[in-house]
DNA sequence: GGTCAACAAAATATCGATATTTATGGCAAA
DNA sequence: TTTGCCATAAATATCGATATTTTGTTGACC
């Protein structure tokens, strides 16, 4: 029998060696999440008093989050988080559905039997865990969030590019951030897990053609569930 | 008449607006042209009497460019430039000719006038500079260097997404690095500026398939040459 | 009265020097 | 050889100083 990741992954990550590395984490999660907004300065001051470390760590961490393209730089005038605008998703949706064909498909071409594992392993753990962590309203359920991440990425995992994975994850990390802001206007009742199953039983079957099909019609969905909340916002 | 592009584009980086962004730029020339070799510790200390400024300005560039993936970062351990191998070197053409294919294709249906033309001036302003500084023995011709970016940042320049654009330009950037360190161990007599037009010629043409063929045909060859030197550098 | 420009004051970004924490290499003892 | 400890070096964080941008105010001119 092939080797099984142990951890879940991403449940680790939640000490980090330096303060820098860790404020990191926490402001890509608060922007990412929206609870920092779109366009909002973001002050070397005030971030110092909210995540309680010196000037330092906060502008190595605005610096790498800056190139990630979560957070805008601008030289002598500072940082303020990314905008978000209608045009804007429709570039990132696009992009998003190039890159993850490419890699869906090679992932499927060259996908060995450990591959397959640990996609059928994610998708279980996806299908046992609540889309929402309460049951009456929505709320957002951080299990559900990384364990939904943790597919996708398995679903290209064996494509054989980290670089085109981390591309992979980094538009969907600024996607996310379009989801979780369209949420807070409204929560669309939809079947998601029906569309991973698909997605997974076309993978394992190695058809190819069915599979990004689906994963398309996956995202553009999404997309289009976002795009009318998105003027709302901005 | 279309407006086309009055400055050579990259010319005019040369004063950045903070000292961090201008040991950026500095340091990132230096690591792709090999002057800083791969493995290389990157100690602050160093780096600080190198460029002559403070830590603070050395530490945010060091951060910017461990997300570009030129440099390494290890929490506690500090910086080094990025590893070189020829599994990254194979990894990192096979990505880019996904992505470059991706990119030209749509660039071709898309691309409007303006395009075309500043694809036909870019090649012309190439054709018109000396592939090596020196006509005796090889020496790099910065102009060259930039000109040739422009060229290929100018075939993908209408396929819309500036996501794509900067992945694409991120790759050129660390198969650069490859190029210039092969080169200094044996300069390839070829005839590149015949590539180059039957690409602008297809491209033109509006011949989607015959462009991507000949440009992958460019990137492998250009990869093939490379593959040899880099077992003797790493 | 309203608009715009010039100036002054406050806020903020940037940078460098210093202090603290963490890793590393050598050496002695088990 | 392996383990534990100390000394040194290096990475990281804090703080204070400087340079830049933004904001607010005044006053001239339309």
């Amino acid at each position: 029998m092939a080797s099984v990741t142990p951890e879940i992954p991403g449940k680790s990550e939640g000490a980090a060696g330096t303060l820098a590395s860790s404020v990191y984490d926490m402001m890509r999660r608060d922007i990412l999440k929206g609870d920092l907004p779109p366009g909002e300065k973001l002050r070397v001051e005030y971030l110092r008093d909210r995540y309680g470390v010196g000037a330092s760590p906060i502008r190595e961490a605005l610096n790498r989050l800056s190139v990630d393209g979560v957070v805008m730089r601008v030289d002598q005038k500072g940082f303020r988080v990314a905008e978000v605008s209608v045009a804007e998703l429709d570039e990132l949706i696009k992009t998003r559905c190039w890159l993850e064909e490419t890699a869906l498909r090679e992932s499927i071409a060259a996908g060995d039997d450990a591959w397959e594992e640990q996609l059928v392993l994610a998708f279980h753990r996806l299908s046992k865990t609540p889309r929402s962590a309460d049951q009456v309203t929505y709320a957002i359920n951080p299990d559900w969030e990384i364990l939904h991440r943790a597919f996708h990425l398995a679903l290209i995992g064996a494509c054989g590019s980290r670089w085109l994975i981390s591309y992979c994850e980094q538009l969907n990390d600024l996607a996310d951030r379009y989801r979780q802001l369209a949420i807070r206007v409204a929560y669309p009742r939809r079947n998601e897990l029906d569309e991973h199953k698909a997605i997974m039983d076309a993978a394992v079957n190695r058809d190819a053609d069915l599979a990004v099909e689906i994963l398309m019609d996956h995202y553009r969905r999404t997309a289009e569930i976002i795009r009318d909340s998105v003027d709302r916002i901005s």
